[in-house]
RNA sequence: CGGGGUGUGGCGCAGCUUGGUAGCGCGUCCGCUUUGGGAGCGGAAGGCCCCCGGUUCGAAUCCGGGUACCCCGACCA
């Protein structure tokens, strides 16, 4: 260490936020250098290095292959995917020197799916898997967290390709079971989860998310064994009505609600004047409209209105990913003027849809099925409809003339989970890796296609799989850290010993010089404290911030010929045991290869 | 993009309200002492006070405009 490019601090950046970002710092790991991106240092590297090597084993072992593709890219084949509008704002684009657009690349399905295309033909050259260690560049509105998001960030990504669904399955399938072990070797915690599929229309997405608070995620999960990503998660709509039971309903009548712009008033005073037997009037028997604008790629501005009941918002996240990928916006004063039919505060079924006199088109949460009666809107100011009916009255959630279903409405803890398996609870994760089942989007847009065994063409089928290198090590410092460091994992750890020399005498040194000779000749990795002329409290120090899981000091107990071997494992025990020099090559390895 | 905050030696900060030419701690360098839990004493180096403009005899400090970074939110297949 005497040597190494190393200058630990004694105080908090001022920069850093999180408790592990602050200790990658202090234990000089990494220096930020502008925002969101990051200069990796020696013991960094390393330990980036370990990572990579955890993931890049279980990649070969499950057959895929490395190859590099570069990161900056023509527009061509991004204009051809549609990702050059797609992306927004979060897409690098620059020019040649002849004027021609490029990109930096945020991921690489197009590149990746041309090179196959360029070299295979048949379906013999299938099925296929490639991956890489690339760069990824996206101009994130704001990188956040340290390491947690960046705008230039190393993703391991990898690529099936498949002739049939069943293939693209298999394919899947290993991909999962290579990242549940890459996460296990790690020693990083994680839970699949079921993703949006969203825009891309993939088959199958899972994310492999790490519980935490401080997470960018929010995940449920039920009893019976559910997870989804809230964006992901499905309503379970109650059962429709059929047609007789329905027309049994009493009529839906129209009634003075003045001064009801918001739900609470509303069902205040339809209590108040309106009261039902059996109970009184709550939120959920309302019938909210929702109404934003859609922003899409193109620049296209669109009205639009979500119905829902009225005991739910309308979860941004949730919205989103429903509507990617046109970006949500606020409905804007400006815009009412655009719409006479819409009467603020009392807009009701009665005009909406594309069908109808606003001609907004109309999205209704999948609750309001067949059957359902609410109060809501009668479309003139101070008047609500009460029992107007889903089915009858206006086209409920799945029925010809309705416009659609949207998930867009805010998760509460309890709700059930769309499988039945039990009431759902809310966390917050980070996503730590990402597998999705594409299908042929890429492969159809782009043209990649080979001849089966019929000598038929048929386009490939394809899967995409990422995980966040930097991001895997930031959640790991984060996780191991405590009080007085950086704790890491023996399959990552920048070093497997921390040998610190205790002491000045010469026949202290001696003991350490030869300690550390016979640890590297007995292939273990040895970062060794030699720094003369500092005081040994300095040197436990920085030993316990960098976090090297087994700290060995060699000082006083040498006269006796002992040294102190001190445990900083994550889930050890933290004992200091003694051991004699002479076993300590062999006691230090067994303890490592463990 | 909205809201909040911060830019002063390498790092962490004070000084700004009330203008007078910059200070503290850590680190760095030299000397002596010290050496098992962030050592002591003595000496030293190191700053375009983010940038541009304005007010003023005089600006780190007041005013205007930029810009960078951090945090919350929006955003983020």
């Amino acid at each position: 260490m005497s040597t190494l490019f190393l200058k630990t601090l004694r105080e908090d950046p001022a920069d850093a936020e999180l408790p592990g970002h602050r200790l990658l710092v202090r234990a000089g790991y990494v220096r930020r250098t502008g925002s969101g991106t990051f200069a990796w240092l020696p013991l960094g590297l390393r330990v980036f290095r370990r990572v990579e090597a955890v993931v890049r084993e279980e990649m070969d072992a499950i057959g895929a292959q490395e190859v590099l593709l570069p990161a900056l890219q023509p527009r061509e084949p991004y204009e051809v995917s549609g990702r050059w509008t797609d992306y927004g704002p979060a897409l690098f684009r620059l020019k040649d020197r002849r004027g021609s657009d490029h990109l930096l690349a945020p991921t690489h399905e197009e590149a990746m799916t041309l090179v196959v295309k360029d070299v295979c033909s048949s379906y013999k050259d299938l099925p296929l898997s490639l991956y890489q260690f690339q760069t990824k560049f996206r101009d994130e509105a704001r990188p956040r967290g340290g390491l947690l998001r960046t705008r230039e960030f190393v993703m391991k990504d990898s690529y099936s390709f498949d002739v049939d669904d069943a293939g693209l399955e298999a394919s899947y399938a290993r991909h999962r079971a290579a990242y549940v072990r890459i996460f296990d070797r790690l020693g990083l915690p994680v839970v699949a989860v079921a993703a949006d599929s969203g825009a891309m229309g993939g088959s199958a997405s899972e994310e492999f998310l790490h519980p935490t608070p401080h997470g960018e995620d929010t995940w449920v999960a039920s009893e019976g064994g559910y997870a989804a990503n809230v964006e992901a998660v499905t309503t379970l709509a109650p059962p429709a009505m059929g047609d007789d039971e329905i027309a049994a309903l009493p009529a839906a009548r129209v009634e003075d609600t003045p001064d009801t712009p918001t739900i609470e008033s509303l069902v205040a005073v339809v209590n108040e004047r309106f009261p039902r037997g059996g109970g009184a009037w709550t939120p959920a028997d309302t019938l909210k409209n929702v109404l934003v604008t859609l922003a899409h790629p193109g620049g296209e501005r669109e009205p639009l209105v979500i119905g829902l009941p009225g005991d739910r918002d309308v979860d941004p996240k949730r919205l989103a990913a429903a509507v990617a990928p046109a970006e949500v916006e606020p409905f804007e004063a400006a815009d009412f003027a655009e719409h006479p039919a819409l009467v603020r505060g009392y807009i009701g079924p009665g005009v909406l849809g594309s069908e109808r006199a606003s001609g907004i088109r109309y999205l209704l949460d999948p609750r309001v099925v067949a059957g359902t009666a609410w109060i809501t809107g009668a479309d003139h100011a101070g008047r609500h409809v009460i029992g107007l009916v889903a089915g009858r009255d206006f086209p409920a959630a799945g029925q010809e003339g309705c416009d659609g279903t949207v998930e867009a409405a805010t998760i509460a803890d309890g709700d059930p989970a769309p499988d039945g398996s039990g009431p759902l609870s809310a966390r917050r994760g980070l996503e730590m890796g990402h597998v999705f089942a594409l299908g042929r989007l890429y492969a159809e847009a782009l043209g990649l296609k080979v001849l089966d065994s019929n000598g038929k063409l048929v386009t490939v089928t394809m899967g995409s799989y990422g995980i966040g290198v930097a991001r895997a090590l930031a959640a790991l410092a984060e996780s191991g850290a405590d009080e007085s460091g950086l704790r890491w994992p023996r399959a990552v750890a920048p070093a497997d010993v921390h040998v610190v020399l205790a002491g000045k005498d010469d026949a202290v040194r001696e003991a350490g010089e030869t300690l550390c000779a016979q640890l590297v000749a007995a292939g273990l990795e040895v970062l060794y404290d030699d720094r003369p002329k500092l005081s040994p409290g300095v040197k436990f120090k920085d030993a316990e911030l960098i976090g090297v899981p087994t700290i060995v000091t060699v000082g006083r107990g040498v006269a006796e010929g002992l040294v102190e071997v001190r445990d900083r494992s994550v889930g050890g025990d933290g004992a200091r045991t003694d051991v004699a020099l002479a076993d300590a090559t062999s006691h230090l390895r067994e303890l490592v290869t463990r």
